[in-house]
DNA sequence: TATCTATTTAGAATTTTTTCGAAATAGGAG
DNA sequence: CTCCTATTTCGAAAAAATTCTAAATAGATA
C-alpha cells in the first residue's frame, strides 16, 4: 500500500524479474515458479505476496490456480518520485518521502 | 554502480530522506547527521556510503568537512526502468533486469 | 467421499542489513 | 608538535529479510 512498501518490493532482483515476466502476460503461481529453478514454490509465493501487498500485482483465482497480473499504475508513482530529483516536474508538488 | 545497488539504496526510507535533503543544497556529513536525531554519526556515514556506491550522491572534501551532493542523473535510469511497465516507452529498448 | 493438484502458511534456520560504541584517520588551529 | 573537530572504519550485536521443509487449505476429479 505505502510508498515504502513499494520501493522495498522492487528493490529485490528476483521480484523485479517476476514483474518483467508479468509484463508480457498473466501467469499462474506455478508458471512463475518454473522460471525460478533455484527457488522453492513457497519462496516464490512469499515474493508474490510482497508484490501483492505493494499493489504491484493483483491476483485472481480460476479453478485451483491463482493467476497474477501486473498493476502498471504503481510505476507512475515511482516515476513521479524520481522526477522531483531530475528537475523535470513541478517542484511544489506533494511527494511521498 | 549497478542497477540493483541503486534500487537497494533507494529502498530505505532514511536514505530517501537524505536524498531529499540533498535535493535542496549540498550538505556536510555533520549537517546530515543533525537531521537524524535517532541515528549515530557512524550509522549515517554507513547510509551515505551506500548512496555513494550507488552513484546517487558524490562527495567532495573541504577543510576537514566532507560535503555530499546529489547526482540527479541516476534517477533517469530508474524512470526508464519504470516506463517499460507503463507502456510509455519503446518496448524494444534494452533494460536492466 | 477420497484423493490429487496448486498454492499458501507456519516455524525454524540462514543470510543480509542496520546499528552502535570505540578506535582510527585526516586535516586545521593553537 | 599537540590538540581539537569532522568523519570514517572496525567489530560485534540486533533486527529484518530470505529461504526451506512440512503441514494446511482449497478446489477439481474420480
Amino acid at each position: 500500500m505505502g510508498f515504502s512498501e513499494t520501493m522495498k518490493a522492487i528493490s529485490d532482483p528476483q521480484r523485479r524479474q517476476m514483474l518483467t515476466l508479468l509484463k508480457q502476460e498473466r501467469l499462474s503461481a506455478g508458471e512463475i515458479v518454473q522460471h525460478f529453478p533455484s527457488l522453492s514454490a513457497a519462496t516464490v509465493s512469499y515474493h508474490l505476496s510482497l508484490l501483492k501487498k505493494a499493489s504491484l500485482i493483483t491476483e485472481s483465482k480460476y479453478k485451483n490456480f491463482i493467476y497474477y497480473e501486473l498493476n502498471a499504475s504503481v510505476f507512475e508513482e515511482i516515476m513521479l518520485w524520481c522526477a522531483q530529483f531530475t528537475g523535470g516536474t513541478d517542484e511544489t508538488q506533494d511527494q511521498a518521502d
